[in-house]
DNA sequence: GCTTTAAAACTACAGATGTAGATTTAAAGC
DNA sequence: GCTTTAAATCTACATCTGTAGTTTTAAAGC
């Protein structure tokens, strides 16, 4: 499946807030930027289209809609195009580009020595 | 700039490669898939007219296109975009996903971790 | 110089995307 | 029950994208 950038941000909106119905949604996107009711509508129709979201219920004349499909199982395979793209599949110039240049704390450092250490004994277990 | 998948893919030949002419670059893509020279041709014309590319010489009339513009210049932005849209800009769940889901071998835990040893240095020294 | 040919330039189009106005409909309030 | 109103539905449209056929043009070969 794929989402256009719009598509997604709406479905990040479910994913971190549980079922919503369209003018919820709209007032969550309405107060980052000015955008019209029906244009986030539209774009509901469209993820309903393409089975992202589905009807769970509804109240008087109003849809409350859900997820159909997991974070992980669109961001999964985004990332991995992604990685494609950029850098021809290799991680090591997405690790040499992040960590130059976008920002991260001490803290993140200490996080990424953890799974990376989690990650190290996993590949020398399974080289065995 | 924003560039689309398409053109993305033409500048990376030309990043790859150097300076090269419409029908070569032709050659190079439908050695990968299936695609007419004039829509290749399209896509330059594109790039050109975005100052993606830009005419360096002729040879008759067959013109010498070169790349305008770095990959990093262009990769840089994206990849930051890309993490703010996926993970709300929060580089660990990047990570978290990267570890799990991408191909790695020990020898790219070994080059990550050397990276990483230098950034907490970096980032350490900046602390003081 | 004339013909052939390869490249450039031009034109076109369908589908996706972001955008929103207009219309219909059904619930809620009185 | 009638009116108000909010939500759903429908329609529309400009722009971007991938795609390629057609036409023009100029160089190369003879």
């Amino acid at each position: 499946m794929k989402l256009s950038d719009f598509e997604f941000e709406v479905m990040q909106v479910f994913w971190d807030q549980g079922s919503l119905t369209a003018p919820e949604v709209h007032k969550q996107i309405a107060e980052q930027r000015k955008v019209a009711y029906s244009t986030v509508k539209t774009i509901i129709d469209r993820l309903e289209e393409k089975q992202a979201l589905v009807r769970e219920r509804t109240y008087g004349r109003t849809i409350l809609y859900g997820a159909a499909v997991t974070r992980e199982s669109l961001s999964k395979p985004m990332v991995h195009s992604f990685i494609g793209k950029l850098f021809g599949g290799n991680v090591r110039p997405l690790f040499n580009h992040v960590l130059k240049e976008e920002q991260m704390s001490l803290e993140d450092v200490d996080y990424l020595q953890e799974i990376l250490d989690q990650k190290r004994r996993k590949l020398e277990k399974e080289k065995e």
